[in-house]
DNA sequence: CGTTAGCACTCATCGCCTTGGAGTGCTAAC
DNA sequence: GTTAGCACTCCAAGGCGATGAGTGCTAACG
């Protein structure tokens, strides 16, 4: 950083913890009144100079306040927002609304992001897991009319995904019975991505030479694993008409951009599946997320799952003008819970 | 009808088309222009002030032209809107979409849903059908961890409907398979209503005097039948967005109430469920809803499932101003594809 | 008697200007 | 280094008049 004298340090934060509340350009003379500061508007009005010339603030016009760039709700996020308590009633509500939902993998997500939406005034979102990476305790198969099969899979934490696809022949009942006892056999604490490995690994190595059960169940295992059920790949919003009240969005134009990238989901997903290998917590401000529409937004995101198996990302969208400190640590909690009610 | 006179009518058809197109008030000497009138701007004047005095038409302020009131468009839907053709591209897109979708409900709804939304600039919805009033299979129970059961119910047309509950005391993977087989058998041409009233009066009827299996199945079903997947009572929408095209939407406080009315959904599934039975196709328009977020909108909608048989109702919101006399026939069509589809 | 031309009137919209106020940068004094 | 003062910029709001579309009314016309 540019060395940023305290005072520089101190006066950014006034005015991104100003603009954050008011939603305000702030000028010096608000500054100056801000309990805390011993200094006159003029001061001010220089080290503001500075900091717009690092690049942390900038004006909407000459005359008027000013408000935090991008840079400076980053610099803000990473250096200036302590993580602030969670107050215990929304500690309840989330656990609370999480313990309710059944136990299908969408009814999970879908109460994660409706808890989000309405404890925030923002949008919640989460991504949709790819179950091939989630540990499952068992597959069943049940025979729907003709080549269709309707696949159960039971996750460790209880969650429930069925997912219709289509076998290449028509298997009977018993077949598939067969199949899928063979499957759990093979399941122990293992991904689907992993017991697809290792039934490779074991038909590669050659154990049991060619054996018929192993081709079909793998066969089976493909069609299976293309559905889109299974892949992830989507994203579930909720609460977008929290955007409407926030004044930056007041603009019908500005407004029209974003829902657009919520319907489109491919934008959003593509934020969210940005998440580095191993990073829990996330903050993307603004245009940081190279996505045009998406440049008056910030995304906090956290990894649900377990440790080194991320199943999907959750959290929220909203201004870049967003209240992080308060926003970050309960993202953080929720992602948590989630992660429990899934996986335990 | 006031006994309006040819030319009065003709004059609100004119009034009402060039509405439609325009969105602009029109005015005597627009319409004075419009081929096929050989009256002059002053006659139709009169002409208007009659249709103004009626109810038909009314002015936004003093000095503009006229526009339709809901009584306007009213009379236009009923009398005056000739079925026009579907383009056979749309037809054509129709049977495409709802052919290639996979047998699960949700997926066939869906997709009928965004069918609406791409050929038509307004929204379409959908209300998820009641299970209970469906011809149903089979059904088929599958065992998850403790007390939860799966239900697979398979309906007529191939859909598929699953269905997560649980059971009172927990039983075995074998006793589930009796039950459901012993509700296969009772399942004939039976909606799960009808099997569910077959139950009670075999008990009623005492023919067999007290049956345990009979007992334990219907506490089952009681369960089953209690999951909101069974009971309906959702919606779905998709192409929000397109109404942001709109110019009467340009206000945000106007898009504000209509997205809240679509959030919340109660509303909408309110004005769709006020369907008279029997009643094919219905047109809601503006006020006509009794729903104060939604004066604004129009309703086109169709019943789908099969005669006597009503699953649900698709169809579009839209402005009041919405081109009815394509849209009605369109939203017939789909209708009548989506029936065959889930019930064939 | 229905139809039409003419006219005075209304009213939303637009561009233009003024005014007020908030905020700035700069300079000079402390 | 800090501050007071001042000239300056610029947005927002309000007033004003011109414009133009459209109306209702009346009187003349065929």
């Amino acid at each position: 950083m540019e060395n940023l004298s305290t005072r520089h340090v101190r006066v950014l934060q006034a005015v991104v913890e100003n603009y954050i509340r008011t939603g305000e350009p702030v000028g010096s003379r608000t500054l100056a009144r801000s309990p805390g500061f011993k200094l006159s508007p003029a001061t001010l009005r220089n080290v503001m100079a500075d900091l717009e010339e690092y690049g942390y603030l900038c004006q909407p016009h000459t005359s008027a306040g000013r408000i935090p760039t991008d840079l400076g709700f980053r610099f803000y996020v990473n250096h200036l927002s302590g993580p602030s308590e969670i107050p215990s009633a929304a500690q309840r509500k989330i656990r609370e609304r999480l313990e309710m939902s059944d136990g299908r993998l969408e009814e999970i997500l879908h109460d994660g992001v409706l808890t989000l939406a309405q404890l925030t005034p923002y949008v919640g979102v989460v991504s949709l897991p790819d179950f091939r990476r989630m540990v499952v305790r068992h597959i069943r198969f049940v025979k729907l009319a003709g080549h269709r099969i309707l696949a159960i899979i039971v996750a460790l934490g209880g969650t429930v995904q069925n997912v219709l696809f289509e076998s290449d022949t028509e298997l009977s009942q018993d077949q598939l019975n067969r199949y899928s006892n063979y499957l759990n056999s093979l399941l122990g604490e293992l991904t689907l991505n992993g017991v697809k490995r290792k039934i490779l690994e074991e038909m590669a190595g050659d154990k049991r030479g060619y054996d018929e059960l192993f081709a079909q169940v793998l066969a089976l295992s493909q069609n299976l694993f293309q559905q889109k059920e299974v892949l992830g790949g989507d994203v579930m919003l909720d609460g977008k008409l929290n955007l409407l009240e926030h004044p930056e969005f007041a603009d019908v134009e500005r407004m029209k951009e974003i829902f657009k990238a919520f319907e489109e989901k491919g934008t959003i997903l593509k934020i969210l599946d940005d998440a580095l290998e191993g990073e829990q917590l996330r903050v993307v401000i603004g245009s940081e997320s190279h996505a045009r529409e998406l440049r008056h937004c910030s995304l906090v995101t956290a990894a649900y799952g377990r440790p080194g198996e991320v199943l999907g990302q959750v959290g929220v969208i909203g201004p870049t003008r967003m209240d992080y400190s308060r926003i970050i640590p309960l993202v953080n909690y929720l992602a948590n819970v989630m992660s429990q009610r899934l996986t335990s």
